[in-house]
Parts: structure tokens; sequence; C-alpha cells
RNA sequence: GCAGAAAUGGUGGAAUGGUAGACACGACAGACUUAAAAUCUGUUGAGGCGGAAGCCUCGUGCGGGUUCAAGUCCCGCUUUCUGUACCA
């Protein structure tokens, strides 16, 4: 019988849906083990043979421990919530979750071909109302919680509103927009919307005034990590700065968590890094600087407390508050000048020009070491979202610093002995210190670290600032202007929001006319009817961003139909954590901190057992599109090969992959593609036309995208599986290249073969050993490669094995057994199939993994034999505990070292302590 | 600029510090076939010696170093990819 993929693959997926054998419930008896995939936002162009990369990946892993008797978890949902379904409803009046639904029918039928084990009955969905109703519900406790930083952690705002009742904000010590004073006596004075407008500053879900930013094309504010070189990630629009009232997460209390849980995480070094750098966490000294001729105090954050010597002017944010406080008169108007030009730049604008511009306020600052005075300017380069809104400029030692100083003309003072500051700044924090003595501290001589200490001691004793840690991760805002996405349970009183009764969750997304913003510029929620409290109070217009869905979705898996919590305690105490994680290092900034700092929270709160989600997280690479091109003679209809097109002036055009074959192309196939190329001529080469060829993203503008229905139709799901962990390292990015699966479909052919003579062997036969030796170097390779995902090396193994196991001209059933073992994992279909042609009954991802027999793999202890100009050298591997004596004894006495000695004395014996020797003959 | 990863045949890629190039594609040659496809066998890093079995030299981006032994470890470069950036 022929190898019939087709026939074998539909019938055990029919088999595993019929028995739902990957079902997965709460079993004490045995240890949990939670695989997870990022799930997928249903795009309408379906999947590309990318796509399922870490799919696969995870599945076969999933396998391999549930074969290793673990209980594993493996579920799959979809992130439904996003812009593209909105942008396609805004053009075509559908409605964006009819659209959504049939992109997710279209993708479960692709999963479906390649034998995924997920548990399909957990499936989530974000845009299901059973489902957000939790992310709206986490929202409310988020809204009713604050940041306690001395017990560093998130505690109802009922407390924060006791304490405040009792002592105002004395003894407070929690994570706030701003630094309020209040006591408790004016606190109980005031009236409840007052009090409603301050508890905003404590919150964690708080609204807030701030700047975001705006895209005007998108019609929505984005969070950082949606914003990219200054236009937005979706659809590449400029972003420009705007001040907004906005709903904000105050994911930056978690800064130092987030920063310090990344240590017992097994990410790569390089996703942690990635994470670091966006917390961005810094040491330095918060100080004030007094301003001339006024009680106004600027302040300022700097890591350099070294430097305050060399401050020779101030430069503020042109959205600080100082702003307008500070500007004299005479100034007023070339400040109002500059505030407008800045305003009317955007985002991407300045990024681009980084052209020095600024103002001068027309007042001056009071330096609070040397007592000189300093200008204050405006500027641009200083951001109003990070520190203070404000500087002290070291133009000596900060290239920003300097190139202003330069442009303004405005002095620069150096402070490292030997530093020429004449051409360029000096940026290296090491060296003396010099010109840095003042009526009240003298840091001259001591290195830069030594500079910094004292200065910021100086700074304390004196009760100029405070030594402060500051963290580049800001807030995450929280609302977008549109309408596919979870609307908020937030009504509006006396223009002051409220939240709504739990029992109103889930507040369901209501109907709305079109998908535009209003007239008015309001979100499409306010063309809703009826968008009110029944007492008539307006409901929030604003929807939740996409990575609310996503922030804890993995916990809804353990308990997905539990109307009553986001996920019961039974189910979590003993799902726990996700064990593996897989997914693309895109999430490195936006989801994986969110879905971090949503987790986190929930842990405060006692409602989840874990404080880190994800345990172990692998990335897989991208896979990029190989794109083929065909070379048009220019003016012509006429075509060369590859080779030949420097002969002529061509033009390379992009052509379809699925008529090309091994860059060769099919001409039959390239003439009916298109009507212009009814007629085309060609120059061939050797008979051939040789097309060109190109690494690039996988889209349908190249050509060059892959269907993997394609593949599973031609080669079967088992060869789609293997081929695409063959090519190359799970974490490397790589391009697809069809060609090459001819040699797993060639491996699957023969394995069946090979099968079909081992079932028919005598059953009482035992394996020879050099089966049992080709059978158990596989188990041995493959436990320890699918630990180290290195999958790769895996398929390999598999043709190595076969190859060996063909080779001994027997072949038993012991061995298949075995091999379809190991196998199961990364080829379910045919390893099904042939476990019930063994005679099993149940499902093969039942079956148990096997262990190796270190006995059937002994070899020769004699390695590397080498011989030159005459002499033989070879090493022998020996104990690594014994004595020297005793192991040059034993490699020379060794049967196998006699044979390469041939009776004469070795000429030179090199004992490596250890487990080695060497010896020249 | 900063951070991370990488560089090995015609191609994708293997190598706990221990015979570099596993495995696969492609190419070449052969078998089967009227022929093609499919399948099977052999060769395939470069250069050289030999009738042959076989043998020698050189080879993992570049330059140094450690080691009996380096693709692998250390130092200094070059290039590529990814992330991030007026973060004071």
């Amino acid at each position: 019988m022929e190898y019939n993929h087709k026939d074998i693959e539909a019938r055990w997926q029919q088999f595993w849906k019929d028995s739902q054998v990957y079902r997965a419930e709460i079993d004490k008896s045995r240890p949990k083990f939670y695989v997870l995939d990022m799930f997928p936002y249903p795009s309408g162009a379906g999947l590309h043979v990318g796509h399922p990369l870490g799919y696969i990946a995870s599945d076969i892993f999933a396998r391999y421990k549930r074969q290793k008797g673990f209980n594993v978890l493996h579920p799959m949902g979809y992130d439904a919530y996003g812009l593209p379904a909105e942008q396609y409803a805004i053009q075509t009046g559908q409605h964006p979750e009819v659209t959504t639904r049939a992109n997710i029918a279209r993708y479960r039928e692709q999963l479906d071909k390649i034998g995924f084990c997920y548990d399909w009955s957990r499936e989530v969905r974000t845009c299901d109302p059973g489902y957000y109703k939790w992310t709206q519900w986490a929202f409310m406790q988020m809204f009713n919680s604050w940041y306690d930083r001395s017990q560093n952690k998130a505690r109802p705002i009922s407390e924060l509103e006791a304490h405040l009742a009792a002592r105002g904000t004395e003894g407070l010590n929690a994570a706030q927009s701003k630094e309020l004073h209040i006591t408790a006596a004016e606190w109980n004075a005031m009236p409840e919307k007052e009090r409603r407008q301050a508890l905003m500053n404590w919150r964690i879900a708080y609204q807030g005034n701030s700047v975001v930013n705006w895209c005007p094309k998108l019609g929505t504010v984005l969070a950082n990590d949606e914003v990219s070189e200054g236009v937005s990630v979706r659809g590449g629009y400029p972003v420009e700065q705007r001040q907004m009232t906005q709903w904000l997460l105050r994911v930056s209390a978690y800064a130092q968590r987030l920063l310090d849980g990344l240590e017992t995480l097994e990410w790569t070094d390089s996703l942690k890094e990635t994470q670091r750098n966006w917390i961005g966490r810094s040491e330095g000294a918060e100080m004030r600087f007094k301003v001339k001729d006024s009680d106004l105090e600027l302040e300022i954050f700097t890591t350099r407390a070294d430097t305050v010597f060399g401050v020779t002017f101030m430069v503020l944010a042109p959205e600080s508050k100082y702003v307008q406080q500070l500007t004299t008169p005479e100034q007023r108007e070339a400040v109002e000048a500059y505030l407008e030009q800045v305003r009317h730049k955007t985002e991407r604008e300045r990024q681009i020009e980084k052209k020095v511009s600024g103002v001068f306020t027309g007042a001056y600052a009071i330096n609070p070491l040397s007592g000189k005075e300093i200008p204050v300017w405006v500027s641009d380069y200083v951001l109003a979202g990070y520190g203070t809104g404000a500087i002290m400029a070291v133009p000596a030692h900060d290239s920003r610093d300097y190139a202003f100083a330069r442009h303004f003309n405005l002095p620069v003072v150096p402070l490292i002995e030997g530093a020429d500051v004449s051409e360029e700044c000096f940026e290296a924090k090491e060296g003396i210190i010099c010109n840095s003595e003042g009526p009240t501290l003298n840091l001259n001589g001591l290195t830069v670290k030594e500079g910094i200490a004292r200065t910021k001691q100086f700074i304390e004793e004196a009760r100029l600032g405070k030594v402060k840690v500051n963290y580049r991760l800001r807030d995450a805002i929280f609302s977008r202007q549109r309408y596919w996405g979870e609307p908020f349970p937030v009504y509006y009183k006396d223009e002051v929001p409220y939240l709504m009764d739990e029992s109103a969750l889930p507040l369901e997304l209501p109907e709305v006319p079109s998908y535009l913003p209003t007239e008015s510029g309001e979100p499409p929620l306010g063309r809703a009817q009826g968008w009110h409290t029944p007492d008539g109070f307006p409901i929030e217009l604003c929807t939740m961003p996409g990575f609310a869905g996503s922030s804890a979705y993995y916990l809804r898996y353990m308990d997905p139909h539990n109307n009553d919590a986001l996920v019961g305690r039974e189910a979590n105490d003993y799902w726990q954590d996700v064990d593996l994680y897989i997914g693309g290092t895109e999430h490195a900034t936006g989801h994986l901190i969110y879905s971090r700092f949503w987790n986190k929270f929930l842990f405060d709160l006692g409602l989840v057992c874990r404080d880190e989600p994800y345990r172990r997280l692998v990335n897989q690479g991208m896979i990029q599109g190989r794109s083929n091109f065909v070379y048009r003679i220019k003016d012509t209809n006429t075509f060369v090969s590859r080779g030949l097109k420097d002969q002529h002036d061509v033009t390379p055009i992009h052509v379809d992959v699925n008529i090309v074959s091994n860059d060769r192309l099919d001409l039959e196939a390239f003439r009916a593609w298109r009507p212009e190329y009814k007629d085309a001529e060609f120059i061939l080469e050797d008979g051939e036309y040789l097309c060109g060829y190109a690494v690039e993203k996988m889209s349908k503008s190249m050509f060059n995208v892959v269907n993997p229905d394609d593949i599973v139709e031609r080669y079967g799901a088992d060869t789609l599986r293997l081929y695409e962990m063959f090519l190359g390292p799970l974490e490397q990015s790589k391009p697809w290249d069809t060609n090459g699966i001819d040699g797993v479909s060639r491996f699957l052919k023969k394995l069946w073969n090979y099968a079909e003579k081992a079932l028919a062997d005598d059953p009482q036969r035992p394996a020879t050993p050099e089966e049992l030796k080709a059978v158990h170097k596989l188990i041995k390779k493959v436990s320890a490669d699918v630990e180290n995902f290195s999958f790769n090396t895996s398929v390999a193994a598999f043709m190595v094995a076969l190859g060996e196991l063909t080779a001994t001209k027997k072949a038993s059933r012991h061995a298949l057994e075995l091999f379809v073992r190991v196998l199961a994992p990364f080829a379910p279909h045919i390893s099904e199939e042939l476990w019930h042609q063994l005679g099993h009954e149940g499902s093969v991802v039942d079956a148990e993994w096997p262990s190796w027999n270190e006995d059937y793999l002994k070899e020769s202890v004699v390695k590397y034999p080498v011989s030159f100009n005459g002499k033989v050298r070879f090493t022998i591997e020996q104990p690594a505990d014994a004595p020297r004596e005793v192991v040059q004894e034993a490699a020379l006495s060794n049967p196998a070292a006699a044979k390469w000695l041939d009776g004469k004395e070795p000429r030179k014996i090199i004992v490596v302590p250890g487990k080695i020797v060497n010896v020249v003959v």
C-alpha cells in the first residue's frame, strides 16, 4: 500500500475529534503542564506558512509532555478586537463582528488541517461578552485600587479613603500622579465631586490629563508601544503630541517589580534586556533650582549630580506648566510663537529634523551650588513626559545640551580634567573632576563616581532635593476613540466618572449606524442609541485598547466557562501559571509588559496564586518569504534568464512563486498568469528560464505567499510539520523555501515502506543489536533535543535512524513501536496510524515516552585517531577522577589502543587531567 | 548612539573545547524506463598526489591570544539582522 496522507490524516483527525482525546480536566493525581501559544489576531488574509511555526513547536512540546505523563493544558483562542476589522467596517459598512467571525472560521479550518492537539472546548474570543465581562471587571478592580509603596502592593481604595479621613496625606506612601498635600480636616470637608477628583491621583485605573500620542488619521490615541519612529505601528500614519483627558493604567507603580520579576523567569536574555530597557530604570537625584526674583522653584532630575557646577542654563519642555509662569512680558511674544511652531510639528517631524530650536523665557534661575545666575530656555528636545519636564543643562558633558549651547552661544564649562570641549562634548562618565568648587561644596579631585555620591549626599543634607529612581516606563493610556473594543463600565454624573454596578456586566457593545467619529468629533459610540444608564447618565464613549483583552486570557483558559469569576480558585490552584509560552518578540514591550502588570495586580488582590504569568518563554523567528523575479528587457515583452540578464537593460518583476520550481519558471503557467504575458518571449539558458530570488517579507504584493493548505493538500500535515521544524532553529528568522520539502516527504514514504515490512515481521522475533542501537540512539537524541527546542536536529535524527534501520535489512515490530512513540509529537497522523496497526487501542498521545538503554550505545574508547608525518596520534577517554599514572596505564593497556600502538613504544604521552590521553606514536 | 543576536560549502543548516560540514535541498553520474515522472545507487568544501585502496595541504567574516587541541573560550575589529532612542 502506498502512503496516502489524505486518507490517514482525515481519518485520525476525525478520531481525535470524536474521542475528545485533547480535552484537559483537572486531575490532581498527575502533575500539570501548561503550554500556551500567543493567540492570533484573525486577519482577513488567513494564515500563511509562517504563522503555524510556533504553534507546531508548542504542539510538539505539549504532546511530548503528555507522553511523559503530564496533564497538559494546551488551549487556543482569538485576539478578536482590533483596528483592521474596524477600518474594514468603515469602508464597507459591514459590522466588524461579521468579518471577525468569518476570519475566525477560516483560521480554525486552516489550523484543524495541521493536526494540533488543542482543547477547543476552552476556546476564548476577546470580543465575546462572556469573555470581556472579565476584562471590564478587572478594570473595575483597578479603578477601586491604589498602590501602597510601603507594602509594595495594590490595596482597596476604601483603605486609602480611610487613611485620608484619619490623617490626610500624611504618612501616605503611594504611587501617584502628583504630590498632593491634604489634611484630614480638608479631606473631610471636601464635597463628593472634589474627593473623587482627588482620588484619581492614586487609582490604578485613573483618568488623567496628559500628553498623549494622537493619531489624526486613525482618530485615536495610541500607547507608546503602538508608536514607532513617530508613526503608528498599524498603518504607519503620523502621530502628534496632544494634551488630552484619558483613562490610564498606573503601570509605572509596578516598574520595579516588573524589573525584579525578570530575574525569576526562563526567558531569553535578549527579551529580558528589551524589557529592562523599556522599563528604563535610572538612579539619580531630583533637585530644585530657585528662580531669581520669584518664589518659584524649578524641579529637575539628573543622573549626573556631579555636574551641577557646569550647569550654564536650564531648559523646559514646551508643554511644561513652568513656561507660562516664568516667561517675562518682554519674551512672551517670542515664546508664544515658538510654542505655536512646536505644536504644529508632528512627532515624526520632530524626530527627523533634529534641528536645534528653542527660545529664551527671559527668566533666570540660581545654581544652588555655585550661586550663579543661569538663563531658563524652552526647547522641544526636552520631553514633558519624562522626569519633571525640565532639565539642568550641562553642555560640556551632554551632547544635546552641547548642540543647544553652541547654537545659541551659551557658555560651556568643562568639569573633567583634560577634557577638550572646543569641538565636541565629553560624555564619558569617568575622569577627575575640576572647576567644581562653590561656597558650600568642593568636588575637585574626586572621580565622577565619587562626585555623584558626594553631591547626592549634599543635596539631601542641604534639603535641595532628594535621591530618586526614575523609570522610563509610563502609565499605559487605556482609552481608544474607537468602536471595536470593550466598552468601559463607567458613567458620568456631574462630569465625574462613576463605576457601574458589577451586576451590569458584561456591558455589551451597542450597535452603531456608522463606525466613524460623530460630527462633533466624539468616538463612534457617540452614535449609539440609548447609550446611558437607566437613570439617564451618559456612558463613557471610548473603548479599551487591544492589549486589554489579551492581558489575562491565559487565566481564562484555566476556567473558561466560569460565570462567577475570571478564574475559579480550584482551577487556578491546579493550573497555576503558564509553563511554556511561545510567540514572537514583537510583543516584548507591549503585551508581555501589560500582561505581567495585570497579573501582578490580580496577585496583589489575592485573586491569582502566581506573581509571574509566564515561567518559560520561547520566541519563534519570523518566516520570511522567498520571492522570485523575472527580468523583462526594457520596452519589450521579452524575458531573459537570470544568468544572461546583465547583457540587457532589464527590469526585475516579481513573479508568483507558485509557478516557479527550484528557480525554474514554468513558461506556460507564466503566459497564463497575466493577460499581458500571453505572448511573452523568453531568452533561455540551457533550455531553461532561471528566475532571480530575494528574501523579503511574506506578502501578497511580492507574490511570495505560501499557503499551508496547499502544502497540506499536496504533501500532508505531517510533512508540513516536520519541514517547518527542519527549516532551522526555531528562534531564528529564516526564509520559507518549498523546494526542500521533498526531503521530509521522502522520509515519511520510506518510513511507511519500512513499517510495512516491520508489521509483517514475526512478532516473536526480538530486535537485533543493530536495530536496538539505532532506535535507542534516536530516543536519547530526541529526548534531549525536545527539551532544548532543537527540533531541526531531531528531524535529522529521525532520518538517520531510519537509514540505519533499513540498512540492517531487518525490520522488527519492536523497533517500529519505539520509533513511532518518539515520532508521535512531530508527525502525529502517521504515528497514530502505525500505532493502531501495531495493535494498540487508544491514541498514541497517551503512549508512554520511551527511555533509552545506554548498554545498547557503547562504542570503542579510541577516538580521533590522526596520523601525520608518519606519526599516529589518538585519544583515549578515561574516567575523570583517576590519578594520572593510572589513567596512562589504563589507556595504553586498552585493547583498542594496541591496534594503534602496533607494538611500538609511544613517543609522547599527554595526559590531560580530567579525561583525555593523547598518545603520539 | 545604545542594547541584543548572528557570520560555517551552490542553498537551508549540524557540531557537551576533541575526526568541521550531520541531515536535507540542489547539481553531476549511473540503474530502471521507448520516454518522462517517480524510485533507487554513487559523487559533491577548495587544491594536490596516486593505477587503485588511499594519502597530503588549506579551509568556519578579519587580526591577535589562551590550550596538547578553538567554528566553539578571551581581547580588538568588520559586516548583517532585530529591538530602542532627544529618557537628562
